[in-house]
DNA sequence: CGTATCCTTGAGTGTGATCAACATTGGTGG
DNA sequence: CCACCAATGTTGATCACACTCAAGGATACG
């Protein structure tokens, strides 16, 4: 009997029961809002008081520096949870933002942490959330540091496309980016003008297109190789059960 | 009675518990190790199967593209472990190499699975180091996406050193940094040659110096200055329990 | 309408990359 | 012991990618 084998079955077991412990997390969170685009719903450095899910809309954590430099660290998309690890802390590192007009369900951190402290589940699948998280950081990292600006770009929307996807929608919907080039040239670590000029470069060989203030992704895989993706890093690591209808797009 | 008093006691409680378990997690890695510099503990996209505990010596994590280009994501010091979240996931998304000779202690990937499934207090120990993980790479993200190259070295050198002096280092071997400046280059996304210059920068404003092949921080202050250093990002987040003179102003 | 936000484009500048050469060190084998 | 090689650090010259500054156009909103 293959040791490797075993290791697989107890990872499958593992990542199951977190699938369900995720609705179970999920079902923790009660109180639904609204929020606009640009409100604020965590400041940086303020003390953790709730945890959140993005049902719909999209939102951005990020860190600004002194003078002003932002960095956006990761996108929120509908599905993704934000302020669970902030959770353990007793500051949070980075604040969140909402990009769009944003829904969202939340819940005090008393409970999830009353929650944390019962159910050995919830623990688990706190990790895999937070090992998912780091994945998509490294992958971040190396774009930042090691890619061109066209590859970074092509690469960013690539990965935003298979998330959406994964998260529950419509592939003509995945392909639909609400992003101001300000954002993208903030999370990829270029000036604004620069990524205007990389992104026209990226419409001359029809593979975007600016429709109505929206990003819309034409030739995925003409992108995916501009980017040198590599493919399936993040096909398994879903972070929701695959279930048909498991979002609210 | 003050909700947000009540929230901390419990993350307090979490904390001092997760930092108890943590050597626990310690005792489960039984399994001594020595590699030479440069040898490669994990490579990309391996299938995990151990868990380790660096005891002696840096490792560093990395990522490559198929063109040779590298990034290396983190640091692994002495007190750090690795392989710890990709235990969850079918692949490892980021290779391991030490950097210098190193003494390692480690267990079987299936051996922490079962105890992950068996002790509350282990998960919710990981995703505590999960969280202090992300952390560091959210500062990583900013220093590379939006700091300038002195920057980014100066802060750089600052988070290592109090990384250092956290996980029980004295003062003077803190400010010891075993690096090659292609290591740094790799880390801080520039190229060999600018590092060097960027090095040279502060050799010659006295803060730092190499000598015997080892970077020697001279002035921390200044480096901290230099490097715009915002404070205490680190400080609540010890990986290990907050012995006496955690700190190092 | 005026103001704000975002996109677009041009011009000039500079940071940082690349290429190349050489010094120094340490290790290896003849 | 010396010859050789592989890493690493150092420096110069050249060039390109990306930044800043600046200005104008489009759209939305009060």
């Amino acid at each position: 009997m293959d040791v490797c084998a075993i290791t697989n079955r107890q990872r499958r077991s593992l990542r199951s029961k977190s699938a369900s412990h995720l609705q179970a997390l999920g079902a923790l969170l009660q109180h639904s809002r609204r929020l606009d685009a640009n409100e604020i719903l965590v400041s940086e450095g303020a003390i953790p008081t709730r945890v959140f899910l993005i049902t719909d809309g999209w939102a951005i954590r990020y860190k600004t520096l002194a003078d002003g430099r932002r960095q956006i660290l990761d996108f929120l998309l509908p599905g993704d949870m934000a302020g669970l690890f902030s959770v353990l802390f007793d500051q949070t590192d980075c604040g969140v933002q909402a990009l769009t007009p944003l829904s969202i369900r939340s819940a005090d951190a008393n409970r999830i942490i009353t929650e944390l402290n019962r159910s050995q589940q919830l623990a688990v699948t706190l990790s895999w959330l937070a090992g998912s998280a780091e994945q998509r950081m490294d992958e971040q990292l190396l774009r930042v540091g090691r890619r061109s600006a066209g590859e970074r770009m092509a690469h960013l929307f690539v990965e935003l496309h298979r998330r959406l996807r994964r998260n529950g929608l419509q592939d003509s919907m995945a392909r639909r980016l609400p992003l101001t080039q300000k954002a993208i040239a903030d999370h990829l670590g270029m000036s604004q003008v620069h990524a205007n000029r990389t992104f026209r470069a990226l419409v001359r060989r029809s593979v975007v297109a600016l429709r109505d203030g929206v990003i819309v992704l034409l030739d995925l895989s003409e992108l995916a190789c501009v980017a040198g993706f590599e493919d399936a890093y993040l096909d398994h690591t879903p972070p929701l059960p695959v279930s048909p209808e498991s979002s609210c797009a």
